[in-house]
DNA sequence: AGCATAGGCATACACCGTAAGCCTGTCAAC
DNA sequence: GTTGACAGGCTTACGGTGTATGCCTATGCT
C-alpha cells in the first residue's frame, strides 16, 4: 500500500515538503547536468523529488513545459557584470560569462539546439537585454546592433559547443565511446589518432599536437579580441 | 503469415532490393530532415525501407551507428570549393558551403550537440582537412592554425544554430508553438512580441524590427567579414 | 543434393510520455 | 462539528521507443 495511508493518529507523519514547480525544475536541472539530456524523464525527475511521475502534472502543463523551465533556470544563472566600465570591458565579461553558464550546462545547447523555438519567458530574455544595452552604448546603430550580438552570440555558443562536444578534437571523450569497439564499419577508436593516415590527411595528422593541447581558455580569448577588435574598428571609423 | 511465405513456383517474385547499410541511413538521413530529429526511430526507417525494425540490425550495429552514419552522410555532403585562388576567397567559399550544408540538414546541429563525440570516419573528416590546408595555405602557423579553425568552425556552427532555431528572434518558428496556450506560467505566445514590456527591455523592443528584418544572409557575410579580417590582419602582421 | 549462412521476421522486455480516474489531507462555509 | 470543494498526491493503462533472442527462408557454395 502506498505512502499516506497510514491510519490516522499514528505518529509520525510523512513530512515531505511540498512539491512545487521551483524544486521539480531544479532536480530536472540537475539530472540534465550530471547525467545528461537522454537521463531527463519524467519518472527520472519525479524519483529525483521522491515522487511518482504523474504528480509532476500537477506543476507542469507536459515535458516540453519542464524543459522551458530548465532553459529559464540555465538563463537566470547568468550573472550580469558591472557596466560602469569601457563598453569593450563589460562587452568582453558579458562573453565569458555566458561562456561560463554554457559550460556549467552542457547540455542546454542540444536542448536549444533540437527544440528551436524561442525563449518566451521574460526572465530569460534580460541577458539579451543586457548584450543589446551595452552594444548599443558603443554607439552602434540598432541594425548593426542586431547583426553584433548575433554573430557574438553565435560565435559563443558555436565555440562552446565544439570545446565540450568535442566533434573534431579526437584525443577526448574517451569514456564514452570505448565500449563500441568495431562490430560492423567502423575504426577501432581506441587507436583512432596514432591511425589516421597521413598521406590522406597529413593537415589533420600535422594539427594533432595542437588539438590536443589546445587552451580552451586560450581559444575562446583568442576569437572574442578578434570579433571584438573588428567591432571596436568599426566604432571609431563611424562614431556616434 | 509473413511475406516471402508464398508458395514456390509463385509467379511474381516480392521484388524487393536487398536491404544495405546506405540505403538505410539515406532513409534515416531523409527522414530527419523532413520530420525531425525525433522521428528517427528504429521502426519509423524500418518503414520507410519497407522493412521491419529488427532487419535493420543486419546493417548497422545500434541507433547510434545509423546515427553516425548520418553524420557521415552529411559530411559527405560537403562540395570542396577550388583552391586556385587567395586563401581567403578559398576560405570564405568554403565557410559559406559548410553553412550551405547545415542549413540543407539542419537537425544534424542538434545531433552533434548531444551526442558529443568525435567523428571517426575518414571520409567525415576531408572538410577539416580542406579547412586546415587552407589556413596553413594562408601562412599560418600550426598552433594559430588550430585556433582559427576552431574559431570560424564554432562561429559558422553557432551562427547556423541561432538561424534555425530562432532562439532570441522572437518572431519565426511560429507554427511550432501555435498550439501551445497558456495553461501554466506562460506567455500568451500568439502576441509574445506586441507585449514585451518597454520599460522593462527597452532594448530588445528597440532591437525588434531589426531582429525581424534581419537577413540570414546579410548575418552571415558580416560576421565572416569580421574574422578573415581579423585574420588577414594576423597573416600580414607576421608573415611566414 | 546438401548444407552454411545472410538476412529477413515475430516475440518479448523494459522504459518512455501522458490520459483518465481514484484517494486523501486541508480548509472554508455553514 | 459537518460538509463539500479542491489541491495534490497515486494507480492503471495505452501506444510509443530501442533491442535481445530466436525462428524461418532464400541464396550460394561444394
Amino acid at each position: 500500500m502506498p505512502a499516506g495511508n497510514r491510519k490516522i493518529g499514528e505518529p509520525e507523519a510523512p513530512v515531505r515538503e511540498r512539491l512545487t514547480r521551483d524544486r521539480i525544475v531544479e532536480a530536472a536541472l540537475r539530472i540534465m547536468d550530471d547525467e545528461g539530456l537522454e537521463a531527463v524523464s519524467m519518472r527520472r525527475v519525479a524519483r529525483e523529488v521522491g515522487v511518482e511521475a504523474m504528480s509532476l502534472y500537477h506543476h507542469v502543463r507536459d515535458k516540453e513545459d519542464l524543459l522551458d523551465g530548465i532553459c529559464a533556470a540555465v538563463m537566470r544563472d547568468f550573472r550580469f557584470p558591472n557596466e560602469d566600465r569601457p563598453w569593450i570591458e563589460v562587452a568582453r565579461d558579458g562573453a565569458r560569462e555566458w561562456r561560463r553558464v554554457l559550460r556549467d550546462h552542457p547540455n542546454v545547447i542540444a536542448l536549444w539546439a533540437d527544440r528551436q523555438r524561442p525563449m518566451t519567458e521574460l526572465e530569460s530574455l534580460m541577458p539579451m537585454e543586457f548584450a543589446l544595452r551595452v552594444i548599443q552604448r558603443a554607439g552602434i546603430d540598432e541594425r548593426e546592433g542586431v547583426l553584433i550580438f548575433n554573430v557574438l552570440g553565435g560565435f559563443i555558443m558555436g565555440v562552446v559547443m565544439m570545446e565540450v562536444g568535442a566533434m573534431f578534437s579526437a584525443g577526448t571523450s574517451r569514456a564514452k565511446v570505448a565500449d563500441r569497439n568495431a562490430v560492423h564499419s567502423k575504426l577501432p577508436d581506441e587507436a583512432f589518432v596514432q591511425f589516421l593516415p597521413e598521406d590522406q590527411v597529413p593537415c589533420i595528422v600535422a594539427a594533432l599536437p595542437h588539438l590536443a593541447a589546445c587552451d580552451p581558455d586560450e581559444q575562446f580569448e583568442f576569437g572574442l579580441d578578434l570579433l571584438l577588435a573588428g567591432i571596436e574598428s568599426r566604432v571609431v571609423a563611424a562614431p556616434a
